[in-house]
DNA sequence: AATGAATGAGTATTCATTCAT
DNA sequence: AATGAATGAATACTCATTCAT
């Protein structure tokens, strides 16, 4: 009668990708120490208050480096959304691999992607805060991290119908507002800081999410019991 | 059996709140021509692209105007900003009286914020699009909207809870995520036009909202039964 | 059996017409005085050598300033150009009035654009020397001022044909050579500072440039009979 | 009675001088395969838009490269425009010999650099068109060849003088406004693409010149007739 | 001879803001 | 209330040149 998603290993595999310091390692190589330093004062100052000189600076690079590696700032913040995208994806799918069904599937990619967010705060408030909207209004460039996300979810969902899991629905639809669900809820803990801990919501997040499904949320355990049950997930005694 | 929540009465209410012109009236006084130009500018370049030049040019202004009515631009999208999300949400809470229960009224609440949404498209683009993180990154200035029609939500949930309606949860995070849910939808008909109509997905939005609520979201007509109605709040007969 | 063609008056009504200054007279506008600042600059630096930041240093005005007069440098530059030609065009035909056959004006014409080249060095620095070729290649924007003088040349020796004063010959041609032929001398005065006086060489330009029609280029004296008479003007003792 | 300068021969020496290709012969020293890229694209963009990185593309070349067989830019363009310079003269130079009175060299000169000038359109352009003026205007470093080529002229014209050809006269000015005159007409070849061929004009140019001299143009054919000839060196019958 | 990443002073242009009228 | 010329710091970007390999 649980909604058992787990996924622990996920941690460990993220330490690091995004790592950055204020004196650049210089064996980096010079086009990542200029990205490394944009996912920094981005995060810091939002995409047109981001300054190549400042880039630059954190960089340890210089301005003819800059446009040596880019062909202007924008392809550069491109290149860096594109980046932090693949590996974000990356990692929620890694996370996806060895859940049994499409609902766990579906519930353990909300895990990995909160959690790769409140560890990597900085990349979070690039993808969700700085990057949308920050040129001309109707700017599609940066709406396929949240497509693809939410087009995984949705492939998902389509299983778990197919599946017999939960009636059918319009499962675009569904997708859509959960990406936009978990990126409000993100978002806010952007903002206010609430809660200290992002990861402490993700339960009722899940519960929250499976239960618009209109299915029994319960699921039979996969081989790990998980920790995050919660005592609302049914819907009559 | 159904979920009939309506607001017909909203449609008329609205019209001509934001209403602007190319030619803008001169019997309109120069601060709202100003803010009214400013909402088309934002609307089509962002908050970085709108420049006070082309602001004061459309609304028939001169510089030294601008900034005898505003001290400075920021607080001049401050102050539209303000205005913008006042009315809306005086909208949205004139459409929820006269609803019998709380659950009538936050999907009567729901359906007014996207029909205003619909018929306003630049409003959606400033408040959805151009606003949220153009420039110092933790910018709290414009969380108030989201928080305050989150709040709105996060009550009428509350009422749910206490008249037996929908099990006990946390009502905060569920308000989050429904307001990061609806907003999301908005902002990718913004984006993409899909779907061509945003009031068509009222219904479906509506349903799979109420059904996360962890309740049979089947409720007894109010008293004036809605043309908004949908057949698919059910999961069984 | 002499070539007389005079203009004294020109040089009285010339004065003046560029003049300029390194501490700018306050009460000129701001647009002349960046237009004169920059006649100075590209005459001593070139086209891309020149500045914006030194010619409104030199103009006393700001970079703000400076583009809110003109759109860009290179616009500027257009209308520097466009005020020289037109001062210089209208000088010459002001010189021709008054005398008496269309050879005549045509040698007052020559006479009075060495003049005032002669008399405004830097115009002629800017014009001849520091405009042609400074952008893509083909630049035809300059080609103008050439084309409308020789153009006006060509005009007068189509008269002299009509008249009988010289044979029917391609004018056109010819009066492109003239252009030639005269700036080409000018330019050499620019880079080589000989002759020391320009309007020294007067008389031989005029005699040549006349006898290269193919006519007797003996006329009879206008009124005030020139001192610009030379021995070579006939073909045959 | 007729002006016959001619030099046939002249067309097959120059083939080829300046050939280059968009994939530039491997074969060719990597010195030269620069100079004949640069020599492309000065001709297209000018002396400062030609950017030593386009240089380079076009030569297959590096910057290394580049700045290991030029010690700058400016040096380059330098060792561009003397080997142009030199190889026009020397065409010019071998059109003379052979022609039996100077007024005939001096008209067998004209031919030639008006003939090379139409066959290398490129050199033209960056020898007249985008060189002259490109940065300090008081830049003597491309007078040279103006002033060899002028200087040519004149010896012609002295020795045309002392052998009684033509009154004695101020030669070094004709000279310079030969050149000048011949340049112009050139130059509005470029710019304008009038005439269609460039070589149309050479008779009448050299009548006009030649009548300026104020000797009768009329020669004693020399040793063999050219097809350049034209009918209208002569007032009258 | 050759490579190409790195440099940094220099460029034109923008834009929110001020101020005398 | 309103005007619009003036301001100047800030911005993205260029480009000839250097240098370790």
């Amino acid at each position: 009668m649980t909604i058992p998603f787990s996924s622990g290993i996920l941690d460990t595999r993220l330490t690091g990708l995004f790592a950055m310091s204020k004196a650049p390692p210089p064996e980096m190589t010079t086009y990542d120490r200029i990205l490394n330093a944009a996912t920094e004062v981005i995060a810091q100052q939002g995409y047109s208050g981001a300054g190549v000189q400042e880039i630059i600076e954190r960089a340890g690079a210089s301005k003819g480096s800059f446009y040596f590696h880019f062909p202007s700032k924008e392809k550069m913040v491109e290149a860096l959304v594109q980046r932090m995208s693949e590996r974000l994806l990356h990692n929620v799918q890694e996370s996806v691999e060895g859940q049994p069904t499409p609902l766990h599937r579906v519930a353990a990619s909300i895990e990995a992607l909160i959690a790769t967010f409140a560890r990597q705060r900085r990349v979070a408030q690039v993808l969700l805060l700085n990057i949308i909207g920050h040129g001309r209004a109707t700017d599609k460039r940066f709406l396929p991290m949240r497509e693809r996300f939410s087009l995984l979810i949705q492939q998902e969902l389509d299983g778990a119908v197919a599946a017999g899991q939960i009636p059918s629905q319009d499962t675009t639809l569904v997708a859509q507002m959960w990406v936009g669900a978990i990126h409000e809820v993100i978002l806010r803990w952007l903002l206010t800081g609430q809660p200290h801990t992002l990861t402490s919501v993700t339960p009722q997040l899940q519960a929250t999410l499976l239960r618009s499904l209109g299915a029994d949320p319960a699921l039979p355990p996969p081989a790990a019991p998980s920790r995050v049950g919660n005592g609302t997930g049914r819907r009559k005694g």
